[in-house]
DNA sequence: AGCAAGATCGGT
DNA sequence: CCGATCTTGCTG
């Protein structure tokens, strides 16, 4: 069977479904190097304006202002000077909601993904449905997985940083 | 205009 | 464990 960019449909359900599909997702990266995909081993969820971890919580501001579109984009901001996270949104419109991919096969850490990937701020509000240097490409079978509290979150507070929203491929 | 904090990483 | 490094969002 071969791999079928991810559309619409797969984007905008809920991030709690999103997630775990990622894990048998490939990302799929072109540039003048040529074209390479990644398995996804790592992902957290970030759901919603209740979620006091989630940057929505905060309201809509220029930098969120993409996780409020339909699911499909990506949302990439700046941590600690440094490192870019890149997340895919999910859910509908209006229902602020990411997934965080903080490692792919062969590299882990979200700082480090971006890094090896090279993606940097000029990715953010890109369309995963019609881009032509990234997009997803869904796997053929579901992948067996863990979940765990999300990573560097504790200053939401509980529930939140309990919250059992980081997903790992087994 | 100034400031504090941050979904991390790499070196001690 | 600590420093790097700089955008963002909030305060004044």
């Amino acid at each position: 069977m071969t791999p079928l960019r991810c559309t619409e449909t797969f984007f905008s359900r809920d991030v709690l479904e999103v997630a775990p599909a990622l894990l048998s997702s490939c990302l799929v990266r072109k540039d003048e190097n040529g074209l390479k995909r990644f398995r996804i081993t790592e992902v957290e969820a970030y759901r919603g304006k209740e979620d006091l971890a989630c940057h929505a919580s905060r309201g809509k501001t220029s930098r969120t202002r993409v996780m409020y579109l339909q699911g499909g984009y990506l949302y990439i901001y700046l941590i600690y000077g440094m490192y870019w996270m890149m997340n895919i949104v999910t859910g509908r419109k209006d229902e602020p909601q990411a997934a965080l991919i903080r490692g792919m096969e062969g590299i882990s850490g979200p700082g480090r993904v971006t890094r090896h990937l090279r993606i940097d701020k000029s990715f953010s509000g890109e369309n995963l449905l019609i881009s032509d240097r990234i997009w997803i490409e869904s796997g053929s079978a579901e992948v067996p997985y863990k979940t765990t509290p999300r990573i560097g979150i504790d200053y939401a507070g509980e529930p939140w940083k309990s919250m059992p929203w980081r997903f790992l491929a087994l």
